[in-house]
RNA sequence: CGGGGCGUAGCGCAGUCUGGUUUAGCGCGAGUGGUUUGGGACCACUAGGUCGGGGGUUCGAAUCCCUCCGCCCCGACCA
């Protein structure tokens, strides 16, 4: 490809709205062009580096026995209706009617659409084990699409799908996906990639796993232990914390004017947040009050207590509730609460910990010493689970080494599903005895532009992008300086036929523009690889070679030696993300 | 959906507070011609704008008022 041809421009200046390393030089180096929020245009650079992915996905995806289909895009809702998440999902699912007015739907995975497919397809144990993927276009109507190829409404996903005749075959399969998934990512160029527990949400299911690339500017928070044995996202992590154990004292009412926050009370008493316990009320999906308890240092961990409560609704609630289920807002305890009118999850810290200050449920007064076991008379109806959000420096679950927080990017994801689709959609296989029995189904997703922008994120200097060599767009970039002169021209071209010759990917710069504006695209571009021709490097018998990462260095290689030394580094990187 | 910000040429911005000397300007980018050529060169000329849309106030609106729309950031939400 001759950049003089190539279409689309790069930017001096990014667009203002571009936040993230990636999104800047996304727009910057003419590989993506905004056409509403969310929605992308692709251009020749960004659909390059796209097809490279989606190469290295489906040969990953065929060594794991994969087999590629393609499903529609827009869906009959009735199909969603089987499975119950078109009254489930909110409104991101986008939904629309057809000319004869029938409702439709944009596909933002493809679960129902595959179990339709597999019902029909698939009768008998003799076909199971089998697994289907498609690469296709998703939408999802984002509330905030964000960080240009991050976060957006319509994206290209990898999606697979697992059918099996047994719990024990899918966790089979499941773990030979989870090895492609990171063979997948390495061979991308991905260079920290973490598989972590993560919650399953809509999808449903049992035991999942997410890709994590880490990244400052990742949407999710996920806490790992020193020696990596404990990887979670922040929305199930768990510590082992040690509560404090002490003789209980008798419970005592002292005045703490005006002190509502917990901050406010442990000033006020002179003892740590850690030795006060708080009260957050929250109201659920039915409008049903719920309190819940914890220590006062630790914040509640809103995903956990909505599955704790299986609401999949959960906001804070508004003062009047609140004394309309007899508490006093600021002060409450869960010590004389209408327990008909509110719902009580407490935190193991809330139960274990000895003689917490807490709230006395009457303005301006809280309890010392309050002992969960001793003081809470009637514990029924009262559900103690970890409710707790885990903390940077927490100790870890299996090791008690401090947890690490860090933000990761979700590139990735895999579920056991289990029946959860193949049972209400009546998707099922004759057994060996003849009788139907309900698929046991794994799904498996990767998508394709938001991991090019996380390549971008953890690959990339103030200049542009580095490319890794296995997505780059181009594996050379080979620049010609003085290019009106007849033998830099000339060179250039044999060189750049030599290379086509040899199916090398390359990009040539045959504009002619001065060095520095040159480079600067080059830079943008992010080609692994670069040769730089020039009257003075021809006048020594010379090309100049070097690596995008090497920054402005660079070496002088004799011109015969150059094709040798470029197929050599592209051999010894592609090795190295094999 | 809540909070904040923004909307003027393809991109980045000034002008808006204090309405009129602006025929709406600057830089980048684009076109033509010329000079240049090792880290975003220079000269000359040219094209490119419903100042986000609509309504209002006024002799006069990019500028003031109302309203709608779009976009970004934080939060909420989210396979």
């Amino acid at each position: 490809m001759k950049l003089s041809k190539l279409v689309g421009q790069r930017l001096k200046e990014a667009p203002r709205d571009a936040q993230t390393s990636s999104h800047i030089f996304l727009i910057r180096g003419g590989y993506a062009r905004p056409v509403a929020a969310g929605l992308y245009t692709l251009l020749p650079l960004g659909q390059r580096i796209t097809h490279n992915i989606e190469k290295i996905l489906r040969e990953e995806m065929d060594r794991i026995d994969g087999q590629e289909v393609k499903m529609p895009v827009v869906l009959p809702a009735e199909l969603w209706q089987e499975s119950g998440r078109y009254d489930n999902v909110g409104p991101e699912l986008l939904r629309f009617q057809d000319r004869n007015g029938k409702n439709m739907l944009l596909g933002m995975t493809h679960e129902e659409a595959v179990v339709q497919f597999a019902r029909t397809e698939l009768n008998s144990y003799k076909q199971l084990p089998v697994m289907v993927y498609q690469i296709q276009t998703k939408y999802r109507d984002e509330a905030r699409p964000r960080a240009g190829l991050i976060r957006v409404r319509e994206f290209t996903m990898k999606d697979g799908y697992s059918f099996h005749t047994s719990q024990a075959c899918l966790e089979k399969y499941y773990e030979r996906c989870h090895e492609a998934y990171e063979r997948f990512f390495r061979r991308i160029g991905l260079r920290e990639c973490l598989s972590i527990l993560s919650d399953s949400g809509m999808m449903g299911g049992a035991v999942s796993h997410e890709f994590m690339a880490i990244a400052d500017c990742g949407e999710d928070t996920l806490f790992v232990s020193p020696d990596g044995s404990y990887r979670a996202n922040r929305e199930v992590a768990v510590s082992h914390l040690a509560y404090v154990k002490a003789e209980p004292q008798p419970l005592e009412k002292v005045a703490t004017p005006g002190c509502k926050s917990i901050e406010d009370v442990a000033a006020f008493l002179h003892v740590p947040t850690s030795q006060t316990g708080k009260a957050v009320f929250y109201k659920d999906g039915n409008g049903q009050l719920v309190l819940a308890c914890i220590r006062g240092d630790l914040e509640v961990n809103e995903a956990k207590l909505r599955k704790a409560i299986q609401s999949a609704e959960l906001a804070f609630a508004a003062d009047d509730l609140i004394a309309a289920a007899g508490a006093v807002p600021g002060f409450a305890s869960v010590l004389e609460l209408d327990r008909k009118r509110v719902r009580i999850v407490v935190d193991p810290s809330f139960v274990e910990s000895s003689n917490l200050v807490v709230g006395a449920n009457e303005v301006d007064l809280h309890y010392r010493n309050f002992n969960f076991r001793r003081d809470v008379q009637d514990q029924d109806g009262i559900q103690v689970t970890d409710i707790a959000t885990v903390r940077e420096g927490d100790p870890c679950p299996i090791t008690g080494q401090p947890l690490r927080q860090l933000k990761g990017i979700e590139v990735g994801n895999i579920f056991q599903l289990g029946v959860k689709y193949s049972a209400p959609m009546n998707c099922t296989y004759l057994d060996q005895d003849g009788k139907a029995k309900p698929m046991i189904m794994g799904c498996y997703g990767i998508g394709v532009g938001r991991a090019m922008a996380a390549v971008i994120e953890q690959s990339h200097d103030d200049y542009g992008p580095v490319w890794p060599m296995s997505i780059a767009p181009f594996q050379v970039h080979l620049v010609g300086l003085n290019h009106t002169q007849p033998e830099v021209s000339q060179a250039c071209q044999k060189l750049y036929d030599d290379l086509q010759a040899r199916h090398i990917e390359v990009l040539y710069d045959d504009r002619g523009e001065k060095a520095g504006f040159a480079f600067a695209d080059a830079d943008l571009i992010g080609c692994p690889l670069r040769v730089i021709i020039s009257p003075k490097t021809l006048a020594a018998g010379n090309v100049e070679f070097k690596r995008r990462e090497w920054g402005k260095r660079s070496e002088m290689i004799p011109a015969d030696d150059i094709l040798a030394l470029l197929e050599q580094h592209i051999r010894d990187d592609l090795a190295k993300l094999s």
